[in-house]
DNA sequence: TTAGTAACGCAAATGAGTTGCACTTATATA
DNA sequence: TATATAAGTGCAACTCATTTGCGTTACTAA
Protein backbone atom coordinates (compact mmCIF):
# COMPACT_ATOMS: atom_id res chain seq x y z
CA UNK A 1 0.00 0.00 0.00
CA UNK A 2 1.81 3.47 -0.69
CA UNK A 3 1.38 6.08 1.36
CA UNK A 4 -1.40 8.44 -0.09
CA UNK A 5 -3.83 5.48 0.33
CA UNK A 6 -2.61 4.25 3.88
CA UNK A 7 -3.24 8.00 4.89
CA UNK A 8 -6.44 8.04 3.04
CA UNK A 9 -7.92 4.60 4.47
CA UNK A 10 -6.54 4.78 7.79
CA UNK A 11 -7.43 7.94 8.65
CA UNK A 12 -11.48 8.08 7.40
CA UNK A 13 -11.77 4.43 8.98
CA UNK A 14 -10.43 6.27 12.93
CA UNK A 15 -12.74 9.73 11.75
CA UNK A 16 -9.02 11.44 12.09
CA UNK A 17 -9.31 14.09 9.94
CA UNK A 18 -6.18 15.08 7.20
CA UNK A 19 -4.99 18.48 8.07
CA UNK A 20 -2.38 19.45 6.76
CA UNK A 21 -0.22 19.05 9.97
CA UNK A 22 -1.34 15.84 10.32
CA UNK A 23 -0.17 14.64 6.86
CA UNK A 24 3.07 16.21 7.02
CA UNK A 25 3.79 14.35 10.58
CA UNK A 26 2.56 11.48 8.78
CA UNK A 27 5.05 11.83 5.89
CA UNK A 28 8.30 12.82 8.27
CA UNK A 29 7.70 9.39 9.63
CA UNK A 30 7.45 7.99 6.21
CA UNK A 31 10.79 9.64 4.92
CA UNK A 32 12.28 9.13 8.78
CA UNK A 33 14.50 5.84 8.61
CA UNK A 34 14.34 5.55 12.50
CA UNK A 35 12.41 7.25 15.34
CA UNK A 36 10.94 10.57 16.15
CA UNK A 37 10.97 12.40 19.56
CA UNK A 38 8.33 15.00 19.81
CA UNK A 39 11.26 17.39 20.44
CA UNK A 40 13.01 16.46 16.94
CA UNK A 41 9.33 16.68 15.26
CA UNK A 42 8.99 20.21 16.66
CA UNK A 43 12.05 21.47 14.80
CA UNK A 44 10.85 20.21 11.43
CA UNK A 45 7.84 22.17 11.62
CA UNK A 46 7.39 26.15 12.16
CA UNK A 47 7.09 27.37 15.61
CA UNK A 48 3.39 28.15 15.78
CA UNK A 49 2.71 24.50 15.34
CA UNK A 50 2.23 23.97 18.81
CA UNK A 51 3.61 20.71 21.19
CA UNK A 52 -0.13 19.92 22.54
CA UNK A 53 -0.69 19.35 18.92
CA UNK A 54 2.21 17.11 18.26
CA UNK A 55 1.25 14.94 21.12
CA UNK A 56 -2.49 14.69 20.67
CA UNK A 57 -1.43 13.67 16.53
CA UNK A 58 1.40 11.18 18.11
CA UNK A 59 -1.15 9.27 20.47
CA UNK A 60 -4.42 9.32 17.81
CA UNK A 61 -1.51 7.85 15.04
CA UNK A 62 -0.51 5.28 17.73
CA UNK A 63 -4.31 4.49 18.47
CA UNK A 64 -4.73 4.10 14.87
CA UNK A 65 -2.26 1.78 14.48
CA UNK A 66 0.38 3.93 12.40
CA UNK A 67 3.23 4.39 14.79
CA UNK A 68 4.13 2.77 17.78
CA UNK A 69 6.27 3.49 21.04
CA UNK A 70 9.96 2.75 20.88
CA UNK A 71 12.24 2.74 24.02
CA UNK A 72 14.34 6.15 24.61
CA UNK A 73 17.29 6.20 25.99
CA UNK A 74 16.41 9.19 28.28
CA UNK A 75 12.70 8.13 28.98
CA UNK A 76 11.18 10.09 26.20
CA UNK A 77 8.12 9.37 24.01
CA UNK A 78 9.68 8.15 20.84
CA UNK A 79 8.00 6.64 17.84
CA UNK A 80 8.25 4.71 14.63
CA UNK A 81 6.28 3.92 11.52
CA UNK A 82 4.34 0.32 12.05
CA UNK A 83 4.77 -2.26 9.51
CA UNK A 84 1.37 -2.82 7.83
CA UNK A 85 0.78 -5.65 9.33
CA UNK A 86 -0.10 -3.48 12.37
CA UNK A 87 -3.83 -3.25 13.23
CA UNK A 88 -5.47 -0.61 15.65
CA UNK A 89 -5.17 -0.62 19.45
CA UNK A 90 -3.26 -4.11 18.68
CA UNK A 91 0.33 -3.38 17.89
CA UNK A 92 1.91 -6.83 16.34
CA UNK A 93 5.43 -5.59 16.78
CA UNK A 94 7.47 -8.78 16.82
CA UNK A 95 10.77 -7.46 16.42
CA UNK A 96 13.74 -5.88 18.61
CA UNK A 97 14.55 -2.37 19.42
CA UNK A 98 18.19 -1.03 18.96
CA UNK A 99 19.56 1.37 21.20
CA UNK A 100 22.80 3.30 19.95
CA UNK A 101 25.16 4.42 22.53
CA UNK A 102 26.90 6.44 20.21
CA UNK A 103 24.76 8.55 18.20
CA UNK A 104 21.79 7.69 20.58
CA UNK A 105 19.02 6.56 17.91
CA UNK A 106 16.80 3.69 18.30
CA UNK A 107 16.45 1.06 15.54
CA UNK A 108 13.87 -0.91 14.94
CA UNK A 109 15.73 -4.65 14.51
CA UNK A 110 12.59 -6.20 11.89
CA UNK A 111 14.21 -9.83 11.74
CA UNK A 112 15.56 -10.54 14.73
CA UNK A 113 14.00 -13.49 16.36
CA UNK A 114 11.86 -13.02 19.75
CA UNK A 115 11.80 -15.70 22.17
CA UNK A 116 7.99 -17.45 21.83
CA UNK A 117 7.52 -18.82 25.26
CA UNK A 118 3.84 -18.38 26.74
CA UNK A 119 4.37 -18.64 29.81
CA UNK A 120 7.31 -18.83 32.56
CA UNK A 121 7.24 -20.52 35.90
CA UNK A 122 3.62 -19.67 36.31
CA UNK A 123 3.90 -15.72 34.50
CA UNK A 124 1.84 -15.60 31.67
CA UNK A 125 3.38 -13.72 29.02
CA UNK A 126 1.37 -11.42 26.50
CA UNK A 127 3.74 -9.16 24.92
CA UNK A 128 7.54 -9.74 25.10
CA UNK A 129 9.96 -6.67 24.24
CA UNK A 130 13.61 -7.10 23.75
CA UNK A 131 15.63 -3.54 23.72
CA UNK A 132 19.28 -3.61 22.84
CA UNK A 133 21.93 -1.23 23.77
CA UNK A 134 25.36 -0.82 22.04
CA UNK A 135 26.51 0.58 18.90
CA UNK A 136 25.22 0.68 15.62
CA UNK A 137 26.05 -0.47 11.99
CA UNK A 138 26.72 3.29 11.16
CA UNK A 139 28.72 4.09 14.46
CA UNK A 140 30.96 1.05 14.11
CA UNK A 141 32.29 1.92 10.88
CA UNK A 142 33.38 5.90 11.47
CA UNK B 1 26.22 -12.88 53.23
CA UNK B 2 23.26 -11.50 55.65
CA UNK B 3 21.67 -8.20 55.26
CA UNK B 4 23.48 -6.36 57.95
CA UNK B 5 26.95 -7.37 56.87
CA UNK B 6 26.11 -6.21 52.84
CA UNK B 7 25.36 -3.27 54.28
CA UNK B 8 28.14 -2.74 56.63
CA UNK B 9 30.57 -4.00 53.55
CA UNK B 10 29.26 -2.24 51.06
CA UNK B 11 28.79 1.31 52.64
CA UNK B 12 32.29 0.95 54.11
CA UNK B 13 33.82 0.37 50.47
CA UNK B 14 31.89 3.11 48.82
CA UNK B 15 32.15 5.84 51.63
CA UNK B 16 28.71 5.76 52.42
CA UNK B 17 27.24 6.71 55.89
CA UNK B 18 25.38 4.62 57.80
CA UNK B 19 22.41 6.76 58.44
CA UNK B 20 19.02 6.15 59.82
CA UNK B 21 17.28 6.04 56.87
CA UNK B 22 19.65 5.01 53.91
CA UNK B 23 19.40 1.95 56.95
CA UNK B 24 15.72 1.91 56.52
CA UNK B 25 15.71 2.23 52.56
CA UNK B 26 17.99 -0.56 52.36
CA UNK B 27 15.33 -3.07 55.12
CA UNK B 28 12.92 -1.51 52.83
CA UNK B 29 13.99 -3.06 49.62
CA UNK B 30 15.45 -6.09 51.32
CA UNK B 31 11.18 -7.29 52.64
CA UNK B 32 10.26 -5.91 49.30
CA UNK B 33 9.59 -9.13 47.22
CA UNK B 34 9.16 -6.83 44.09
CA UNK B 35 10.36 -3.42 42.98
CA UNK B 36 10.04 0.40 44.29
CA UNK B 37 9.64 4.28 42.70
CA UNK B 38 10.45 6.98 44.46
CA UNK B 39 6.58 7.27 45.50
CA UNK B 40 6.24 4.43 47.10
CA UNK B 41 9.07 4.75 48.76
CA UNK B 42 8.05 8.34 49.97
CA UNK B 43 5.12 6.62 51.60
CA UNK B 44 6.68 4.19 53.81
CA UNK B 45 8.48 7.08 55.92
CA UNK B 46 7.63 10.10 57.60
CA UNK B 47 6.54 13.51 55.59
CA UNK B 48 9.87 14.73 56.39
CA UNK B 49 11.98 12.33 54.47
CA UNK B 50 12.40 14.92 51.57
CA UNK B 51 12.42 13.54 48.05
CA UNK B 52 15.43 14.93 46.88
CA UNK B 53 17.36 12.47 49.59
CA UNK B 54 15.45 9.56 48.35
CA UNK B 55 16.65 10.45 44.67
CA UNK B 56 20.19 10.75 45.80
CA UNK B 57 20.23 7.67 48.30
CA UNK B 58 18.75 5.41 44.85
CA UNK B 59 21.17 6.79 43.27
CA UNK B 60 24.06 6.09 45.53
CA UNK B 61 22.98 2.58 45.90
CA UNK B 62 22.67 1.81 42.36
CA UNK B 63 26.32 3.07 41.82
CA UNK B 64 26.87 0.90 45.07
CA UNK B 65 25.47 -2.33 42.77
CA UNK B 66 23.56 -3.00 45.73
CA UNK B 67 20.28 -1.88 43.59
CA UNK B 68 19.22 -2.24 39.98
CA UNK B 69 17.15 0.14 38.14
CA UNK B 70 13.62 -1.82 36.45
CA UNK B 71 11.45 -1.09 33.73
CA UNK B 72 8.13 0.46 34.25
CA UNK B 73 4.69 1.54 33.06
CA UNK B 74 4.71 4.66 33.71
CA UNK B 75 8.27 5.09 32.62
CA UNK B 76 9.29 5.79 36.51
CA UNK B 77 12.49 5.42 37.78
CA UNK B 78 11.93 1.83 39.79
CA UNK B 79 14.31 -0.35 41.45
CA UNK B 80 14.70 -3.76 42.74
CA UNK B 81 17.57 -5.22 45.00
CA UNK B 82 20.37 -6.87 43.10
CA UNK B 83 21.65 -10.22 43.85
CA UNK B 84 25.31 -10.56 45.34
CA UNK B 85 26.80 -11.24 42.19
CA UNK B 86 26.24 -7.29 40.93
CA UNK B 87 29.72 -5.68 41.02
CA UNK B 88 29.89 -1.65 42.02
CA UNK B 89 29.72 0.38 38.68
CA UNK B 90 29.17 -3.18 36.83
CA UNK B 91 25.35 -5.16 37.31
CA UNK B 92 25.45 -7.98 35.77
CA UNK B 93 22.09 -8.84 35.42
CA UNK B 94 20.97 -11.47 32.54
CA UNK B 95 17.60 -11.97 34.18
CA UNK B 96 14.18 -11.09 32.35
CA UNK B 97 11.53 -8.35 33.53
CA UNK B 98 8.02 -9.03 33.84
CA UNK B 99 5.49 -6.29 34.05
CA UNK B 100 2.13 -7.45 35.23
CA UNK B 101 -0.35 -5.69 33.15
CA UNK B 102 -3.46 -6.54 36.56
CA UNK B 103 -1.31 -5.52 40.01
CA UNK B 104 1.37 -3.76 37.75
CA UNK B 105 4.14 -4.58 39.88
CA UNK B 106 7.50 -5.13 38.25
CA UNK B 107 9.32 -8.90 39.22
CA UNK B 108 12.62 -10.14 37.96
CA UNK B 109 12.54 -13.46 36.15
CA UNK B 110 15.80 -14.17 37.72
CA UNK B 111 15.98 -18.13 35.66
CA UNK B 112 15.19 -16.63 32.59
CA UNK B 113 17.77 -17.17 29.54
CA UNK B 114 18.56 -14.52 27.76
CA UNK B 115 19.80 -14.95 23.75
CA UNK B 116 23.12 -14.47 23.95
CA UNK B 117 24.01 -13.02 20.47
CA UNK B 118 27.05 -10.19 20.55
CA UNK B 119 26.15 -8.70 17.41
CA UNK B 120 23.27 -8.85 14.88
CA UNK B 121 23.20 -7.35 11.10
CA UNK B 122 26.41 -5.54 11.94
CA UNK B 123 24.88 -3.91 15.37
CA UNK B 124 26.96 -4.59 18.25
CA UNK B 125 25.08 -5.92 21.09
CA UNK B 126 26.40 -4.84 24.81
CA UNK B 127 23.49 -5.17 26.80
CA UNK B 128 20.32 -7.08 26.03
CA UNK B 129 17.09 -6.21 28.05
CA UNK B 130 13.97 -8.53 27.99
CA UNK B 131 10.88 -7.16 29.27
CA UNK B 132 7.78 -8.97 29.38
CA UNK B 133 4.24 -8.12 29.60
CA UNK B 134 1.29 -10.03 31.17
CA UNK B 135 -0.38 -11.44 34.26
CA UNK B 136 2.34 -12.65 37.31
CA UNK B 137 1.56 -15.78 39.23
CA UNK B 138 -0.41 -14.26 41.41
CA UNK B 139 -2.80 -11.88 39.50
CA UNK B 140 -3.96 -15.25 37.74
CA UNK B 141 -5.01 -17.28 40.58
CA UNK B 142 -7.08 -14.49 41.49
C1' DT C 1 -23.89 25.52 1.92
C1' DT C 2 -23.89 24.40 6.37
C1' DA C 3 -23.93 21.84 10.82
C1' DG C 4 -21.19 19.02 13.59
C1' DT C 5 -16.98 17.74 15.41
C1' DA C 6 -11.97 16.76 15.06
C1' DA C 7 -8.06 19.33 15.46
C1' DC C 8 -5.75 23.58 16.50
C1' DG C 9 -3.13 27.27 19.23
C1' DC C 10 -2.42 29.28 23.48
C1' DA C 11 -1.78 29.28 28.27
C1' DA C 12 -1.61 27.16 32.40
C1' DA C 13 -1.07 23.04 35.07
C1' DT C 14 1.04 18.62 36.43
C1' DG C 15 4.47 15.73 38.09
C1' DA C 16 8.97 13.31 38.07
C1' DG C 17 13.32 14.26 38.80
C1' DT C 18 17.31 17.72 39.75
C1' DT C 19 20.04 21.31 41.87
C1' DG C 20 21.92 24.91 45.12
C1' DC C 21 22.68 25.81 49.64
C1' DA C 22 22.98 26.01 54.52
C1' DC C 23 22.65 22.81 58.25
C1' DT C 24 23.36 18.22 60.46
C1' DT C 25 25.60 14.00 61.63
C1' DA C 26 28.46 9.78 60.95
C1' DT C 27 33.12 8.51 60.92
C1' DA C 28 38.00 8.64 61.27
C1' DT C 29 41.75 9.98 63.79
C1' DA C 30 44.23 12.69 66.90
C1' DT D 1 36.55 11.49 74.02
C1' DA D 2 36.86 15.74 71.25
C1' DT D 3 37.04 17.45 66.74
C1' DA D 4 37.56 18.03 61.74
C1' DT D 5 35.66 16.79 57.38
C1' DA D 6 32.92 15.25 54.13
C1' DA D 7 28.60 12.67 53.27
C1' DG D 8 23.87 13.16 53.86
C1' DT D 9 19.69 15.91 54.85
C1' DG D 10 15.76 19.21 54.29
C1' DC D 11 13.97 22.97 52.00
C1' DA D 12 12.94 25.64 48.15
C1' DA D 13 13.26 26.59 43.69
C1' DC D 14 13.94 24.88 39.28
C1' DT D 15 13.80 22.09 34.72
C1' DC D 16 11.49 19.87 31.35
C1' DA D 17 8.35 16.40 29.16
C1' DT D 18 3.79 15.76 28.87
C1' DT D 19 -1.18 16.96 29.80
C1' DT D 20 -5.37 19.63 30.09
C1' DG D 21 -8.92 23.33 29.51
C1' DC D 22 -10.86 26.29 26.44
C1' DG D 23 -12.23 29.15 22.82
C1' DT D 24 -11.42 29.16 17.77
C1' DT D 25 -10.59 27.05 13.18
C1' DA D 26 -11.28 24.06 9.40
C1' DC D 27 -12.33 19.30 7.65
C1' DT D 28 -16.11 16.32 6.31
C1' DA D 29 -20.45 14.54 5.46
C1' DA D 30 -25.11 15.47 4.49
Amino acid sequence: MDIQNLIDNTFKKYGLKKTIFRKELFKLFYDSLNSLSAKEISKQFSSSTDKASIYRALDSFEKSGLIHQVPDKNNLLRYSLCKSECKPNNHAHDHAHFLCSVCEETFCLDDFKLPSAKSHNGFLINHLKIIMEGTCVRCKSI
